[in-house]
DNA sequence: CGTTTTTACTTGTACGTACAAGTAAAAACG
DNA sequence: CGTTTTTACTTGTACGTACAAGTAAAAACG
Protein backbone atom coordinates (compact mmCIF):
# COMPACT_ATOMS: atom_id res chain seq x y z
CA UNK A 1 0.00 0.00 0.00
CA UNK A 2 0.98 3.40 -0.57
CA UNK A 3 1.52 5.61 1.82
CA UNK A 4 -0.99 7.81 2.83
CA UNK A 5 -1.00 11.63 1.47
CA UNK A 6 -1.32 13.46 5.19
CA UNK A 7 1.69 11.23 6.17
CA UNK A 8 3.90 11.94 3.36
CA UNK A 9 2.90 15.92 3.80
CA UNK A 10 3.47 15.55 7.58
CA UNK A 11 7.10 13.70 7.26
CA UNK A 12 8.27 16.16 4.66
CA UNK A 13 7.77 19.26 6.67
CA UNK A 14 8.99 17.39 9.58
CA UNK A 15 12.07 16.62 7.60
CA UNK A 16 12.02 20.29 6.80
CA UNK A 17 12.32 21.50 10.49
CA UNK A 18 15.05 18.50 11.26
CA UNK A 19 17.00 19.86 8.84
CA UNK A 20 16.47 23.31 10.17
CA UNK A 21 14.93 24.76 6.88
CA UNK A 22 12.62 26.14 9.66
CA UNK A 23 13.98 26.82 12.95
CA UNK A 24 11.83 28.04 16.18
CA UNK A 25 9.61 30.39 15.60
CA UNK A 26 9.07 30.49 12.10
CA UNK A 27 5.50 29.90 10.27
CA UNK A 28 5.41 26.67 8.19
CA UNK A 29 2.74 27.41 4.63
CA UNK A 30 -0.64 27.84 5.69
CA UNK A 31 -3.37 25.29 4.54
CA UNK A 32 -4.16 26.65 1.73
CA UNK A 33 -0.37 26.98 0.51
CA UNK A 34 0.34 23.24 1.27
CA UNK A 35 -3.23 22.66 -0.12
CA UNK A 36 -1.64 23.81 -3.93
CA UNK A 37 2.28 22.53 -3.42
CA UNK A 38 0.97 19.38 -2.48
CA UNK A 39 -2.35 19.06 -4.29
CA UNK A 40 -4.55 18.08 -1.10
CA UNK A 41 -7.49 19.38 0.09
CA UNK A 42 -7.50 21.63 3.42
CA UNK A 43 -8.58 18.20 5.46
CA UNK A 44 -5.90 15.87 4.43
CA UNK A 45 -3.46 19.67 5.08
CA UNK A 46 -4.81 20.03 8.51
CA UNK A 47 -4.63 16.26 9.18
CA UNK A 48 -0.97 16.36 8.59
CA UNK A 49 -0.29 19.57 10.69
CA UNK A 50 -2.57 18.18 13.27
CA UNK A 51 -0.27 15.07 13.63
CA UNK A 52 2.86 17.55 13.36
CA UNK A 53 1.32 19.12 16.78
CA UNK A 54 0.72 15.64 18.29
CA UNK A 55 4.50 14.92 17.99
CA UNK A 56 5.70 18.18 19.48
CA UNK A 57 7.31 19.96 16.29
CA UNK A 58 4.65 22.67 15.95
CA UNK A 59 1.95 24.89 17.72
CA UNK A 60 -0.89 26.32 16.10
CA UNK A 61 -2.22 29.87 16.23
CA UNK A 62 -6.24 30.40 15.11
CA UNK A 63 -5.77 32.92 12.70
CA UNK A 64 -1.79 33.42 12.38
CA UNK A 65 -0.58 30.20 11.43
CA UNK A 66 1.56 26.90 12.36
CA UNK A 67 4.93 27.68 14.38
CA UNK A 68 8.01 25.99 15.21
CA UNK A 69 7.97 25.20 18.71
CA UNK A 70 11.10 23.56 20.50
CA UNK A 71 10.04 19.54 20.78
CA UNK A 72 10.07 19.04 24.78
CA UNK A 73 7.10 17.15 26.01
CA UNK A 74 8.00 15.64 29.22
CA UNK A 75 9.00 12.35 28.50
CA UNK A 76 9.08 10.88 32.14
CA UNK A 77 10.65 13.25 34.04
CA UNK A 78 13.18 15.37 32.33
CA UNK A 79 12.07 17.30 29.05
CA UNK A 80 13.25 15.88 25.75
CA UNK A 81 14.93 19.67 25.81
CA UNK A 82 16.89 18.74 28.56
CA UNK A 83 18.24 18.85 31.96
CA UNK A 84 18.20 22.86 32.11
CA UNK A 85 14.21 23.29 32.11
CA UNK A 86 14.27 20.66 34.91
CA UNK A 87 15.90 22.58 37.40
CA UNK A 88 15.14 25.87 36.45
CA UNK A 89 18.46 27.03 36.08
CA UNK A 90 21.13 27.90 33.52
CA UNK A 91 23.20 24.93 33.61
CA UNK A 92 26.79 24.50 32.32
CA UNK A 93 28.10 20.62 31.05
CA UNK A 94 31.52 18.96 31.58
CA UNK A 95 32.36 15.33 30.00
CA UNK A 96 33.39 12.93 32.32
CA UNK A 97 33.65 10.82 29.53
CA UNK A 98 33.30 12.06 25.18
CA UNK A 99 30.80 9.22 23.49
CA UNK A 100 33.62 6.08 22.12
CA UNK A 101 32.88 2.33 22.06
CA UNK A 102 33.08 1.12 25.27
CA UNK A 103 30.86 -2.10 26.95
CA UNK A 104 27.47 -2.52 28.52
CA UNK A 105 28.07 -1.47 31.98
CA UNK A 106 25.87 -3.42 35.23
CA UNK A 107 24.72 -0.17 36.17
CA UNK A 108 22.61 -0.08 33.72
CA UNK A 109 19.24 -0.67 35.56
CA UNK A 110 16.55 -1.39 32.66
CA UNK A 111 17.27 -5.56 31.15
CA UNK A 112 19.05 -5.26 27.72
CA UNK A 113 18.24 -7.44 24.85
CA UNK A 114 20.35 -10.14 23.38
CA UNK A 115 20.54 -7.93 20.39
CA UNK A 116 22.06 -5.02 21.80
CA UNK A 117 24.47 -6.63 23.99
CA UNK A 118 25.65 -8.56 20.78
CA UNK A 119 26.52 -5.05 19.33
CA UNK A 120 29.46 -3.23 20.98
CA UNK A 121 28.33 -0.25 22.87
CA UNK A 122 29.14 3.52 22.96
CA UNK A 123 29.54 4.91 26.15
CA UNK A 124 29.44 9.05 27.38
CA UNK A 125 29.17 10.49 31.04
CA UNK A 126 28.78 14.18 31.55
CA UNK A 127 28.49 16.32 35.15
CA UNK A 128 25.90 19.09 34.98
CA UNK A 129 26.19 22.22 37.47
CA UNK A 130 24.43 24.93 38.59
CA UNK A 131 27.21 27.90 38.73
CA UNK A 132 30.41 26.10 39.95
CA UNK A 133 28.13 23.58 42.24
CA UNK A 134 27.73 19.86 40.36
CA UNK A 135 24.21 18.98 40.24
CA UNK A 136 23.74 15.76 38.28
CA UNK A 137 26.25 13.41 37.34
CA UNK A 138 24.54 11.59 34.18
CA UNK A 139 26.07 8.07 32.13
CA UNK A 140 24.66 7.19 29.14
CA UNK A 141 24.88 3.84 27.07
CA UNK A 142 23.85 2.79 23.25
CA UNK A 143 24.30 0.45 20.60
CA UNK A 144 27.06 1.53 18.39
CA UNK A 145 25.16 0.14 14.94
CA UNK A 146 22.83 3.22 15.15
CA UNK A 147 24.91 6.68 15.22
CA UNK A 148 27.92 6.23 12.71
CA UNK A 149 30.48 9.30 13.68
CA UNK A 150 28.95 10.19 17.06
CA UNK A 151 32.45 10.03 18.38
CA UNK A 152 33.75 12.67 16.38
CA UNK A 153 31.25 15.44 16.09
CA UNK A 154 30.52 17.74 18.82
CA UNK A 155 26.91 18.07 20.14
CA UNK A 156 24.49 20.54 17.99
CA UNK A 157 23.93 23.19 21.09
CA UNK A 158 25.70 20.61 23.54
CA UNK A 159 22.54 18.80 23.52
CA UNK A 160 22.23 15.30 22.67
CA UNK A 161 18.68 14.59 21.66
CA UNK A 162 19.02 17.15 19.35
CA UNK A 163 22.42 15.57 17.66
CA UNK A 164 20.01 12.58 17.31
CA UNK A 165 17.01 14.44 16.00
CA UNK A 166 19.05 16.73 13.46
CA UNK A 167 21.93 14.87 12.32
CA UNK A 168 20.87 11.60 12.41
CA UNK A 169 16.94 12.24 11.89
CA UNK A 170 15.72 9.97 15.21
CA UNK A 171 13.53 11.13 17.57
CA UNK A 172 12.75 10.25 21.23
CA UNK A 173 9.07 8.75 21.11
CA UNK A 174 8.78 7.47 25.01
CA UNK A 175 10.34 6.23 27.75
CA UNK A 176 10.25 4.18 31.08
CA UNK A 177 11.73 5.02 34.32
CA UNK A 178 12.54 4.33 38.06
CA UNK A 179 13.02 6.62 40.56
CA UNK A 180 15.26 5.80 43.99
CA UNK A 181 16.16 7.80 46.88
CA UNK A 182 19.73 6.04 47.65
CA UNK A 183 23.17 7.24 49.95
CA UNK A 184 25.58 8.48 47.55
CA UNK A 185 28.70 6.33 47.00
CA UNK A 186 32.21 6.93 47.02
CA UNK A 187 32.46 8.09 43.33
CA UNK A 188 29.55 9.97 43.23
CA UNK A 189 30.21 11.83 46.16
CA UNK A 190 33.54 12.96 45.06
CA UNK A 191 31.72 13.93 41.37
CA UNK A 192 28.97 15.92 42.94
CA UNK A 193 31.16 17.18 46.24
CA UNK A 194 29.10 16.15 48.74
CA UNK A 195 29.73 14.13 52.23
CA UNK A 196 29.59 10.21 51.24
CA UNK A 197 26.36 8.83 52.04
CA UNK A 198 24.50 12.03 51.57
CA UNK A 199 21.02 11.31 49.76
CA UNK A 200 20.76 11.50 46.20
CA UNK A 201 18.30 10.85 43.34
CA UNK A 202 18.92 8.26 41.41
CA UNK A 203 17.26 8.09 38.31
CA UNK A 204 17.06 5.02 35.50
CA UNK A 205 15.88 5.49 32.27
CA UNK A 206 15.26 3.44 29.30
CA UNK A 207 14.51 6.06 25.94
CA UNK A 208 12.89 4.75 23.04
CA UNK A 209 13.58 6.03 19.70
CA UNK A 210 12.04 6.36 16.32
CA UNK A 211 14.29 3.82 14.89
CA UNK A 212 13.17 0.42 15.53
CA UNK A 213 14.93 -1.46 18.84
CA UNK A 214 17.06 1.28 19.41
CA UNK A 215 17.26 2.46 22.86
CA UNK A 216 19.48 4.90 24.77
CA UNK A 217 20.19 3.39 28.66
CA UNK A 218 20.68 6.34 30.82
CA UNK A 219 21.68 6.53 35.02
CA UNK A 220 21.24 9.59 36.72
CA UNK A 221 22.20 10.73 40.12
CA UNK A 222 21.24 13.83 41.45
CA UNK A 223 21.93 15.97 44.57
CA UNK A 224 18.35 17.74 44.72
CA UNK A 225 19.43 19.59 48.20
CA UNK A 226 20.03 22.95 46.79
CA UNK A 227 18.16 22.08 43.16
CA UNK A 228 15.26 19.65 43.05
CA UNK A 229 14.44 18.14 39.84
CA UNK A 230 11.08 19.62 38.54
CA UNK A 231 8.41 18.95 36.15
CA UNK A 232 5.03 19.81 35.26
CA UNK A 233 2.28 18.72 32.71
CA UNK A 234 -0.58 19.62 31.19
CA UNK A 235 -3.55 17.99 29.14
CA UNK B 1 -21.67 32.04 21.28
CA UNK B 2 -23.33 28.58 21.41
CA UNK B 3 -21.00 25.93 22.73
CA UNK B 4 -19.54 24.04 19.81
CA UNK B 5 -21.59 20.86 18.48
CA UNK B 6 -18.62 18.18 18.62
CA UNK B 7 -17.79 19.60 22.46
CA UNK B 8 -21.33 19.04 23.53
CA UNK B 9 -21.02 15.49 22.03
CA UNK B 10 -18.16 15.22 23.61
CA UNK B 11 -19.00 16.26 27.40
CA UNK B 12 -22.61 14.49 26.96
CA UNK B 13 -20.36 10.94 26.18
CA UNK B 14 -18.14 12.38 29.14
CA UNK B 15 -20.87 12.23 31.40
CA UNK B 16 -22.15 8.89 30.65
CA UNK B 17 -18.82 7.87 31.40
CA UNK B 18 -18.23 9.57 34.62
CA UNK B 19 -21.90 8.42 35.73
CA UNK B 20 -21.17 4.95 34.78
CA UNK B 21 -23.26 4.48 31.78
CA UNK B 22 -20.61 3.52 30.06
CA UNK B 23 -17.69 1.35 32.01
CA UNK B 24 -14.08 0.19 31.15
CA UNK B 25 -14.52 -2.01 28.10
CA UNK B 26 -17.88 -1.01 26.97
CA UNK B 27 -17.90 0.42 23.46
CA UNK B 28 -19.56 3.62 23.10
CA UNK B 29 -21.91 4.32 20.51
CA UNK B 30 -20.33 3.64 16.80
CA UNK B 31 -19.94 7.00 14.43
CA UNK B 32 -23.23 6.80 12.08
CA UNK B 33 -25.15 5.92 15.35
CA UNK B 34 -24.46 9.80 16.63
CA UNK B 35 -24.97 10.39 13.81
CA UNK B 36 -28.29 10.07 13.85
CA UNK B 37 -29.08 10.54 17.29
CA UNK B 38 -27.23 14.16 17.58
CA UNK B 39 -28.33 14.66 13.97
CA UNK B 40 -24.36 15.70 12.82
CA UNK B 41 -22.34 14.95 10.41
CA UNK B 42 -19.44 11.89 10.79
CA UNK B 43 -16.58 15.05 10.93
CA UNK B 44 -18.38 15.88 14.08
CA UNK B 45 -18.82 12.84 15.80
CA UNK B 46 -15.29 11.62 15.15
CA UNK B 47 -13.89 15.20 16.58
CA UNK B 48 -16.04 14.12 19.70
CA UNK B 49 -15.02 11.25 19.64
CA UNK B 50 -11.07 12.33 19.28
CA UNK B 51 -11.48 14.82 21.78
CA UNK B 52 -12.43 11.61 24.03
CA UNK B 53 -9.60 10.18 23.00
CA UNK B 54 -7.13 12.97 23.54
CA UNK B 55 -8.07 13.53 27.47
CA UNK B 56 -7.44 9.92 27.81
CA UNK B 57 -11.92 8.49 27.98
CA UNK B 58 -11.27 6.20 25.16
CA UNK B 59 -9.59 4.09 22.72
CA UNK B 60 -10.32 3.95 19.01
CA UNK B 61 -10.13 0.36 17.16
CA UNK B 62 -10.62 0.63 13.48
CA UNK B 63 -12.75 -1.99 12.62
CA UNK B 64 -14.49 -2.07 15.96
CA UNK B 65 -15.38 1.14 17.72
CA UNK B 66 -14.78 3.40 20.33
CA UNK B 67 -14.09 1.68 23.72
CA UNK B 68 -14.15 3.06 27.37
CA UNK B 69 -10.44 2.97 29.09
CA UNK B 70 -9.09 3.50 32.47
CA UNK B 71 -8.23 7.05 32.55
CA UNK B 72 -4.63 6.86 33.18
CA UNK B 73 -2.47 9.12 31.53
CA UNK B 74 1.11 9.63 33.24
CA UNK B 75 0.33 12.85 35.41
CA UNK B 76 4.08 13.74 36.65
CA UNK B 77 5.30 11.02 38.05
CA UNK B 78 2.24 8.83 39.55
CA UNK B 79 -0.60 7.70 37.00
CA UNK B 80 -4.41 9.19 37.46
CA UNK B 81 -4.90 5.65 38.30
CA UNK B 82 -2.67 5.74 41.53
CA UNK B 83 -0.11 4.49 43.26
CA UNK B 84 -0.37 0.72 42.77
CA UNK B 85 0.81 1.21 39.00
CA UNK B 86 3.66 3.43 40.02
CA UNK B 87 4.93 0.11 41.97
CA UNK B 88 4.06 -2.11 40.19
CA UNK B 89 2.46 -4.50 42.89
CA UNK B 90 -0.91 -4.44 45.10
CA UNK B 91 -0.93 -1.56 47.59
CA UNK B 92 -3.13 -1.62 50.47
CA UNK B 93 -3.58 1.66 51.59
CA UNK B 94 -4.38 2.82 55.70
CA UNK B 95 -6.22 6.21 56.34
CA UNK B 96 -3.89 7.88 59.00
CA UNK B 97 -6.40 10.32 58.86
CA UNK B 98 -9.83 10.71 57.30
CA UNK B 99 -10.78 13.61 54.79
CA UNK B 100 -11.57 16.47 57.53
CA UNK B 101 -11.23 20.35 58.12
CA UNK B 102 -8.03 21.31 59.11
CA UNK B 103 -5.34 24.17 58.30
CA UNK B 104 -3.25 24.86 55.53
CA UNK B 105 0.29 23.66 56.52
CA UNK B 106 3.64 24.84 56.05
CA UNK B 107 4.63 21.83 55.23
CA UNK B 108 3.04 22.37 51.68
CA UNK B 109 5.62 23.08 49.06
CA UNK B 110 3.97 24.93 46.24
CA UNK B 111 2.78 28.35 47.05
CA UNK B 112 -1.10 28.57 47.78
CA UNK B 113 -3.22 31.62 46.67
CA UNK B 114 -4.51 34.50 48.83
CA UNK B 115 -8.12 32.80 47.75
CA UNK B 116 -7.08 29.61 48.90
CA UNK B 117 -5.75 30.74 52.35
CA UNK B 118 -8.71 32.79 52.87
CA UNK B 119 -10.62 29.97 52.46
CA UNK B 120 -10.67 26.58 55.57
CA UNK B 121 -8.79 23.65 53.85
CA UNK B 122 -9.13 20.02 54.18
CA UNK B 123 -7.15 17.28 54.84
CA UNK B 124 -5.94 13.53 54.70
CA UNK B 125 -3.62 11.86 54.91
CA UNK B 126 -2.54 8.07 54.02
CA UNK B 127 -0.27 5.19 53.90
CA UNK B 128 0.34 2.90 51.05
CA UNK B 129 1.95 -0.60 52.02
CA UNK B 130 2.95 -3.54 49.52
CA UNK B 131 2.25 -6.62 51.39
CA UNK B 132 2.81 -5.36 55.67
CA UNK B 133 5.42 -2.95 54.48
CA UNK B 134 4.60 0.79 54.19
CA UNK B 135 6.05 2.13 51.39
CA UNK B 136 4.85 5.64 51.33
CA UNK B 137 3.20 8.48 53.63
CA UNK B 138 0.69 10.38 51.41
CA UNK B 139 -0.57 13.83 52.82
CA UNK B 140 -3.09 15.41 50.71
CA UNK B 141 -4.77 19.44 51.31
CA UNK B 142 -7.38 21.45 48.92
CA UNK B 143 -9.57 24.02 49.45
CA UNK B 144 -12.85 23.31 51.35
CA UNK B 145 -15.18 25.40 48.74
CA UNK B 146 -15.38 22.51 46.02
CA UNK B 147 -16.14 19.25 47.69
CA UNK B 148 -19.39 19.49 49.52
CA UNK B 149 -19.38 16.17 51.72
CA UNK B 150 -15.98 14.57 51.30
CA UNK B 151 -15.88 13.76 54.84
CA UNK B 152 -19.20 11.83 54.68
CA UNK B 153 -18.39 9.77 51.80
CA UNK B 154 -15.70 6.53 50.88
CA UNK B 155 -13.52 6.63 48.48
CA UNK B 156 -14.73 4.51 45.26
CA UNK B 157 -12.82 1.76 44.72
CA UNK B 158 -10.92 3.35 47.48
CA UNK B 159 -9.37 6.15 45.00
CA UNK B 160 -9.69 9.77 45.28
CA UNK B 161 -9.32 10.85 42.25
CA UNK B 162 -12.07 8.32 40.75
CA UNK B 163 -14.25 9.96 43.60
CA UNK B 164 -13.36 13.22 41.97
CA UNK B 165 -14.42 12.23 38.69
CA UNK B 166 -17.48 10.14 39.57
CA UNK B 167 -18.85 11.77 42.10
CA UNK B 168 -17.95 15.68 41.61
CA UNK B 169 -17.57 15.75 37.90
CA UNK B 170 -13.92 17.01 38.28
CA UNK B 171 -10.99 15.78 36.39
CA UNK B 172 -7.55 16.13 37.11
CA UNK B 173 -5.76 17.81 33.80
CA UNK B 174 -2.03 18.29 34.53
CA UNK B 175 0.18 18.83 37.48
CA UNK B 176 3.47 20.42 38.58
CA UNK B 177 5.91 18.12 41.01
CA UNK B 178 9.25 18.51 42.41
CA UNK B 179 11.20 15.74 43.54
CA UNK B 180 13.90 15.60 46.35
CA UNK B 181 16.52 12.81 48.02
CA UNK B 182 16.00 13.47 51.37
CA UNK B 183 16.88 12.01 54.92
CA UNK B 184 13.70 10.27 56.60
CA UNK B 185 12.73 12.65 59.77
CA UNK B 186 11.57 10.79 63.52
CA UNK B 187 8.08 11.09 62.24
CA UNK B 188 8.42 9.55 58.43
CA UNK B 189 11.42 7.19 59.70
CA UNK B 190 7.96 6.21 62.36
CA UNK B 191 5.69 5.81 60.06
CA UNK B 192 8.09 4.20 57.01
CA UNK B 193 9.71 1.90 59.93
CA UNK B 194 13.33 2.91 58.59
CA UNK B 195 16.05 4.26 60.81
CA UNK B 196 15.81 8.07 61.37
CA UNK B 197 17.86 9.48 58.11
CA UNK B 198 17.27 6.52 55.44
CA UNK B 199 17.52 8.24 52.22
CA UNK B 200 13.52 8.59 51.06
CA UNK B 201 11.98 10.48 47.96
CA UNK B 202 9.83 13.60 48.77
CA UNK B 203 7.51 14.76 45.89
CA UNK B 204 5.69 17.45 45.97
CA UNK B 205 2.66 17.88 43.90
CA UNK B 206 0.07 20.17 42.76
CA UNK B 207 -2.47 18.89 41.01
CA UNK B 208 -4.57 21.08 38.45
CA UNK B 209 -8.27 20.36 37.79
CA UNK B 210 -11.09 21.27 35.28
CA UNK B 211 -12.97 23.58 38.00
CA UNK B 212 -11.78 26.67 38.00
CA UNK B 213 -8.98 27.70 40.75
CA UNK B 214 -9.64 24.64 42.33
CA UNK B 215 -5.67 22.86 43.24
CA UNK B 216 -4.61 19.67 45.36
CA UNK B 217 -1.25 19.80 47.08
CA UNK B 218 0.40 16.33 48.36
CA UNK B 219 3.69 15.68 49.36
CA UNK B 220 4.82 12.35 49.53
CA UNK B 221 7.64 10.48 51.12
CA UNK B 222 8.49 6.81 49.40
CA UNK B 223 10.83 4.51 50.90
CA UNK B 224 12.18 3.12 47.44
CA UNK B 225 14.45 0.56 48.74
CA UNK B 226 12.10 -2.46 47.58
CA UNK B 227 9.51 -0.57 45.39
CA UNK B 228 10.98 2.24 43.33
CA UNK B 229 9.00 4.21 41.57
CA UNK B 230 8.56 4.02 38.12
CA UNK B 231 6.29 4.84 34.79
CA UNK B 232 6.71 5.15 31.48
CA UNK B 233 5.25 7.78 28.87
CA UNK B 234 4.99 7.26 24.90
CA UNK B 235 4.00 9.55 22.64
C1' DC C 1 -19.02 -30.72 9.41
C1' DG C 2 -15.07 -27.86 8.59
C1' DT C 3 -13.46 -24.25 5.47
C1' DT C 4 -14.12 -20.39 2.56
C1' DT C 5 -16.71 -16.55 1.05
C1' DT C 6 -19.86 -13.08 1.72
C1' DT C 7 -22.09 -9.63 4.31
C1' DA C 8 -22.74 -6.01 7.44
C1' DC C 9 -20.88 -3.55 10.34
C1' DT C 10 -16.86 -0.58 12.25
C1' DT C 11 -13.16 3.34 11.81
C1' DG C 12 -9.73 5.61 8.46
C1' DT C 13 -8.58 8.51 4.53
C1' DA C 14 -9.60 11.94 1.19
C1' DC C 15 -12.35 14.47 -1.58
C1' DG C 16 -15.06 19.24 -1.69
C1' DT C 17 -17.94 23.37 0.14
C1' DA C 18 -19.33 27.14 3.24
C1' DC C 19 -19.05 30.14 6.76
C1' DA C 20 -17.29 31.56 11.61
C1' DA C 21 -13.74 33.63 14.11
C1' DG C 22 -9.12 35.36 15.13
C1' DT C 23 -5.18 38.48 13.44
C1' DA C 24 -2.78 42.25 11.56
C1' DA C 25 -1.96 45.51 8.25
C1' DA C 26 -3.92 48.62 4.86
C1' DA C 27 -7.40 51.91 3.80
C1' DA C 28 -10.87 55.16 4.92
C1' DC C 29 -12.61 58.46 7.97
C1' DG C 30 -13.20 62.71 10.79
C1' DC D 1 -2.61 62.86 12.38
C1' DG D 2 -5.00 59.62 15.30
C1' DT D 3 -8.96 56.53 15.25
C1' DT D 4 -12.09 53.48 13.05
C1' DT D 5 -13.29 50.49 9.41
C1' DT D 6 -12.24 47.48 5.90
C1' DT D 7 -9.62 43.96 3.76
C1' DA D 8 -7.00 39.91 3.23
C1' DC D 9 -5.23 36.67 5.25
C1' DT D 10 -5.09 32.78 8.95
C1' DT D 11 -7.22 28.51 11.48
C1' DG D 12 -11.74 26.45 13.36
C1' DT D 13 -16.22 24.32 12.80
C1' DA D 14 -19.59 21.82 10.23
C1' DC D 15 -21.77 20.41 6.41
C1' DG D 16 -21.78 16.27 2.80
C1' DT D 17 -19.84 12.31 -0.26
C1' DA D 18 -17.09 8.22 -1.54
C1' DC D 19 -14.33 4.56 -0.96
C1' DA D 20 -10.49 1.92 1.72
C1' DA D 21 -9.52 -1.15 5.30
C1' DG D 22 -10.22 -3.73 9.58
C1' DT D 23 -13.48 -7.00 12.19
C1' DA D 24 -16.57 -10.62 13.19
C1' DA D 25 -20.44 -13.18 12.41
C1' DA D 26 -23.51 -15.22 9.03
C1' DA D 27 -23.98 -17.67 4.82
C1' DA D 28 -22.38 -20.53 1.20
C1' DC D 29 -19.51 -24.08 -0.30
C1' DG D 30 -17.35 -28.69 -0.94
Amino acid sequence: MEEKRYRQVQNFLKLQIQKGYYVVGDYLPSENELCSTFSITRTTARKALEELMKEGFIGRQHGKGSIVRERRQSLGLLTVKGFSEAVGKDVTTVFLQHPQPGFWNPEIHFPISENEIRESCIHFARQRCVGEIPVMIEYNWLANTHLEGIGDIAFIDGSFFKTLSQHYRIEIIGSEQELRAENANKNIAVLLRIPLGSPILHISLKFHTSKNNFYIYSELYCNTVNYPIGNSYHL
